[in-house]
DNA sequence: TATGAATGAGAATTCATTCAT
DNA sequence: AATGAATGAATTCTCATTCAT
């Protein structure tokens, strides 16, 4: 997550000031929500977090709604980097599991991730929509081309579809159940790992070694 | 799902005149929040709906929240049971399947289901827990049946109880993604099942009918 | 018009309680406009004349709006009653000045009615619309009996309703010019009344052709 | 009115640039009053349309309320102007139609008067007083002359003032009522100008005895 | 127990004006 | 002179909860 430098800001120009303030904003929205949810992040407090003033909110975002909804979709594409610099070379279902527990590194990286993912269905539904287009897309993709690398079970593309929302559901639910705390974001332990891997393995791809990148 | 009939009520002692209006008042917010979410259902709609009073409101319930946390767990009972009535006794990984569809065929006779469901997490956190503590271990039970009947792959305890929360995530997602529209709550496509189907037979089940019932 | 008495409130039940509170806002609404404008009364103004918190305003009104667009059409009622209670038998040229004369009796007593008529155009479009339709359809009726009395030159029903609207515009511009000021509401000179009188009776300019340049 | 014109300005020295940009704010802040009205004229909507920063504008006009009430008074002399090209040298009861009807024509030439004039007084109060002024002395005049040529019926100066408010609110009356629509300005039926016409040539009333009541 | 008016804190948003660049 | 981001007071309206009847 990009993060506003709080070092000296001796001088910037105006388009740099402009987008420092805009960032300033955006980096205490993401801290807000992600601490108190959505509903709590109101842009009085925003503001004041981001020690501007509330006028100032309205100069670089069309309304409440408009920064909220960019939350999740800017955040989401820092977890797709992420996830995907840890992913390495070995076996599809391998992959498929680093991506998986890279998934729960990362809300641990960055935690008000998780709660401003889960909250968005419901409180920035436009950003919601945005990232599981994004997400659901790549990840469907990723599956096709184990599929044609002779690395899972017969799917269709339309089954996919579907497998894709059972492995987001699957990372939502267990996060939920096991890495969100009123302490903080905490590792899931290793059954979680090991009960996801068992699943996957078998059930959607195959056990030969077919699906190994040379 | 219990309703307040509107048949005339004549002769009503003290107690079923207390029971019959806070059951209209349950019955309206029921409605309202199937309808328009927890947070459209403000206690001055909820009364309106429930045609009573703003301040009899207060005399059945502590708080506006108190209901809300009710909602859920009350009609996720409903769905337990009417899951339970279509689940057979074919083989494990078939009841699977059963219980699976029934729950798409539930949230299409009450649909309301859904979206109390899917909010509850953020507007009726305490109900969420609820609810979810009811399925999960219900749910758990079951694969430690099959399990002893020999009929899934190997799991411990703990892993079950992920692979809980990865089954229900599947459940919770595919609905939000294929039954919920504008229109109302819609059957799930085929391969929604056969996905399904797929993952959890070759990843949860073992394929022999070891685990079919005698 | 209705003025809500400040005398203690002993005794009251529900409805009169009910009742004597929107009055109360009414009340105040139609001193605030009265003495500083539509655009500076406020909610929190008018509440706080009124002496209740700014909720119950609204469960008294849907908006702000509604009570503004209620102001003019309430008073213009009572000028009507309190004109036509002026109004006497004379010949129908002689009752006109009467009303003509009434109406400036009518702005002193109510001071407030000046300004809420002359803004609600702008202000209170709706209500402006209601009280011109009250007013210019009677007055238009007025025209029509003294026509039908042989009273008036010749005129049509259409031409008879562009008079009326000179009419109410003289009573507009004059009051404005010859009763209001920082001080209050003021009796229009004589000459004011003659001048009218003059015009209405017998027209601006003499028919002969002395007028006419060389 | 003056119109900036829109041609490329390549040479203009500061003195030429500087009443160029004031003017491009004048006129933005026409156009804009006369479609929408004072109250939506914000400095930020008329710099827009200018086609300035929005701190531009302090350069040129001490605050908001300074430029809005200069619109009036200026649109007004265009006005006054136009009629007099309008009228001719028939009967001053001919000229006075004339100038009437003048009136109505200028109002549909630059359709932006109508609002500007109507909503100034509440909004521009001292750009309203400085048109009225202007109008109503000149006004005068004419019938001061009209008087002395022996033209009119006996009237005193003051009575004079007042008949020139009583034909100014007939001016505006009227045109609100029968010019002023959604689609735009339009000229107002035959039958209003007949009616003014009748009116202050003849009177309203006969002054026979016909008309009063037995 | 039922009623429903009263409360008041807090929400999002607007906008004239200032001022450093 | 021109710029346009920053300001912050003020606005309308919502709603859970209270309480006298």
């Amino acid at each position: 997550m990009t993060q506003a430098t709080s070092a000296k800001v001796t001088k910037l120009n105006r388009v740099e000031r402009n987008a420092w303030t805009k960032q300033k904003i955006f980096d205490a929205a993401t801290k807000i929500v992600g601490k108190y949810g959505y509903a709590e992040a109101s842009v009085a407090r925003i503001t004041e977090a981001a020690g501007v003033a509330q006028g100032t909110f309205y100069n670089h975002f069309e309304n409440r709604q408009e920064l909220l909804d960019q939350l999740l979709p800017k955040i989401g594409l820092d977890m797709v980097r992420f996830i995907h610099a840890r992913t390495g070379t070995a076996s599809e279902a391998r992959q498929e599991i680093e991506r998986f527990s890279a998934f729960f590194d990362f809300i641990r990286e960055v935690p008000e991730f998780l709660r401003i993912l889960n909250e968005a269905e419901f409180f920035a539904p436009i950003g919601y929509q945005k990232h599981f287009d994004n997400i659901s897309s790549a990840y469907v993709r990723i599956l096709q081309r184990a599929r044609a690398a002779g690395a899972t079970n017969t799917f269709s593309d339309e089954e996919f579809e579907a497998i894709v929302q059972v492995l987001m559901g699957a990372r939502g639910y267990l996060s939920r159940r096991y890495s969100y705390s009123e302490q903080g974001v905490t590792a899931v332990p290793d059954y979680v790992i090991t009960a996801y891997q068992k699943l996957v393995t078998r059930g959607l791809f195959t056990t030969s070694d077919k699906g190994r990148k040379s």
